[in-house]
DNA sequence: TACAACCTTTACGTCAACGTTAAGGTTATG
DNA sequence: CATAACCTTAACGTTGACGTAAAGGTTGTA
C-alpha cells in the first residue's frame, strides 16, 4: 500500500523557480493574479509551492509571450483551466470509466487544436513577411549583379 | 525637360491615410514621435502629407507589430533609416556613379538580411511551438483510440 | 469672406505588464 | 531560540503604446 499523505516529489518555493525559469518573482505572482497559474500548492505558513507541471506551464507562457507574442489576456484564452483539467483528468486516468475519460479527451483534442489553428495563423503572417523579404533582397541582388562582378 | 517644380504624386492628408491604413492619426503621429515614420512633405500651413511608399511603410510596420508581435522598438531597429536611404537611393539611382550604388545596395542587402535572419527565428519558434502542440494532439488522438472507436 | 471640416501642438489620461519599496510573518540552521 | 534568509500581501511607481480633450491655425467651398 502507497504512501497516501507525504509528499513524494519536491516542491519548489518562488525563488528556486524563479531561478529555474529565469523570471522575477514579482512575475510569477503576477501571471497568478491574472489567473494564468496557480501554484500546486500552499505551505504552512503559506508559502507558494511549484511543481514541475508548474514550470512547464511557465516556459510554456514565456514561449507563447517571446516566440509568438501573444497579449496575457490571449494566453489566457489559449491555456483556459488546463491545469485544473489536466488534474481531473488525471484523477480520471486513476477511475477507469471510459465514458468519463473519452469527454475530457475530447474537449483537450479541441482545445489543442485551437491553440494549433491560431500559432498557425501566426505562422503563415511571419511566413508571407518573410517571402516578401526575400523578395526585395532578390531585387537587390539583382541590381547588384546588374552592375558587374 | 521635364517639371522640376510640381509634384506629380497626389499627397495625402493624415485623414486619408488613417482611412486607407485602418489606423488612427494619433497613432500615425505617434509613429512619427518615437521615430519611426517622417511624412514624405508638409504643406504650407504645416499639414503633414503622405505619398505611397509612406502608406506601405505603416503597413509594413503594422505587420512586423501583429503578425510577428515585435515592440515599436524593435520595429525602429528593424526599419533603421531605411526610409532617408531609400530617398538617398532614388537619387542615387538617377545619377549613374556605379560605384556610389554599389554602397548603397551593399548596405541595403545587408539590412534586409538581418530582417530575414530575426523573422526566422521568430518563425522557428512558432514551429517549435506547433510541433509540440502537435505531438499532444497525438497523444491526445491516441489515448482516444485507445478507448476503441 | 465666412464657415465647416480638417489640421496643428500640448498635455493629461489609460491600460497592460510588470518593478519597487514597505511592513510584517515563516523556515532552516547554529 | 535567535537570527538570517526567505516569504507574504498591499500599495504605489514606471514604461510602452496609444486615447482623449483643449486651444487655436489652415483649407476649400458657398
Amino acid at each position: 500500500m502507497p504512501n497516501t499523505h507525504a509528499p513524494q516529489v519536491r516542491l519548489l518555493r518562488i525563488n528556486e523557480v524563479a531561478a529555474e525559469t529565469g523570471m522575477t518573482t514579482r512575475r510569477i505572482r503576477y501571471y497568478e493574479e491574472v489567473g494564468l497559474l496557480e501554484p500546486a500548492a500552499r505551505s504552512d505558513g503559506d508559502y507558494r509551492l511549484y511543481d514541475a507541471s508548474d514550470l512547464d506551464r511557465l516556459q510554456f507562457i514565456r514561449r507563447l509571450r517571446d516566440d509568438a507574442g501573444f497579449s496575457l489576456a490571449q494566453i489566457g484564452q489559449l491555456l483556459e483551466d488546463e491545469a485544473a483539467r489536466e488534474r481531473n483528468r488525471e484523477r480520471l486516468s486513476q477511475t477507469n470509466d471510459p465514458v468519463e475519460r473519452r469527454v475530457y479527451l475530447l474537449d483537450a483534442e479541441e482545445r489543442v487544436e485551437r491553440q494549433i489553428a491560431l500559432l498557425e495563423a501566426k505562422a503563415s503572417g511571419l511566413a508571407r513577411m518573410i517571402d516578401e523579404a526575400q523578395a526585395r533582397l532578390g531585387r537587390i541582388r539583382g541590381h547588384l549583379a546588374e552592375l558587374g562582378s
